[in-house]
DNA sequence: AAAAGATTCAACCGCTCGCTT
DNA sequence: TAAGCGAGCGGTTGAATCTTT
């Protein structure tokens, strides 16, 4: 077969969306399957991580909301780093988006402290109580919020699988749905005539974007304890587990 | 306008767990 | 029951981007 020289790195568009296809013939579950079969060259690993952190259609991307803040600080306070599972509660954030994102907001507060303890010693930042819901920091606005793939960036290499090659730039107004849409067009063809056991996929559920399809992956809830969680996530949208 | 420093985020690595044979 | 394999998780790192001087 191919030249079994395994790439590392930053993947390319085309990659992604060689994966995207992938997955939605075989499912995201059998990475390492996928990895052969797409001759991505990458690990299953690899596959895998792109996908759950990046590719996946749940995905809310951009600037956590005060709500998620809260919440992640209530849940690491109660479950300590167990990112996965404070992710699960999260619907649409990963367990690497958490985990950069506590990383961020605890070295801000040890950044906070120091600064508050060294110069002066004011007695009245007692703030740094250890780990509890003292948000005073919302991450600092990063203009530009707006990545490749927040502006369509992925919606546009869709397009590009479609007409064989990458488009640059400007994919305003081209929403996430539409992406998915997308997608599932462009492998439709593929998933005709191809039947695989594995591929749990019927195409037209694609385009959900809410995905709660995910029975078993990503953001199934309640797996446990005191799973009962308020999710203050999208226009009064509540999940209760349990 | 350029350089330096700070911050953020994507990706890799190693370990553990769970399923299958 | 044990061994092997694949998937998932948490920690860490390095590149890219943004902000400040």
């Amino acid at each position: 077969m191919m030249q079994d020289e395994i790439r590392k790195g930053p993947w390319t568009e085309k990659e992604d969306l060689l994966l995207v296809n992938f997955v939605h013939l075989f499912g995201d579950r059998r990475w390492d399957f996928i990895a052969k079969v797409s001759g991505l060259n990458r690990t299953g690993k690899s596959c895998r991580l792109r996908w759950v952190n990046y590719l996946h259609p749940g995905l809310k991307r951009g600037k956590m909301t005060p709500q998620e803040e809260r919440l992640v600080l209530e849940l690491h306070a109660k479950w300590g780093n167990r990112w996965s599972r404070i992710a699960r509660n999260l619907p649409g954030r990963t367990d690497n988006e958490i985990k950069n994102y506590w990383r961020t907001h605890t070295r801000k507060k040890a950044q906070e402290r120091k600064r508050a303890m060294s110069p002066s010693l004011s007695s009245s930042n007692c703030s740094s109580s250890s780990n509890t819901t003292t948000v005073n920091s919302s991450p600092p606005p990063r203009t530009g919020e707006t990545s490749f793939y927040d502006t369509g960036g992925l919606e546009q290499v869709a397009l590009a699988g479609k007409n064989g090659e990458a488009v640059q730039g400007g994919g305003k107004g081209y929403s996430t749905d539409d992406f998915w849409k997308d997608i599932e067009n462009t492998i439709e063809p593929l998933c005709d005539g191809f039947s695989e056991e594995g591929c749990k996929f019927s195409c037209p559920s694609l385009a959900s974007p809410s995905w709660e399809y995910c029975s078993d992956t990503l953001w199934s809830f309640g797996d446990d304890e005191e799973g009962k969680v308020f999710l203050p996530y999208d226009e009064g949208t509540t999940f209760l587990t349990g």
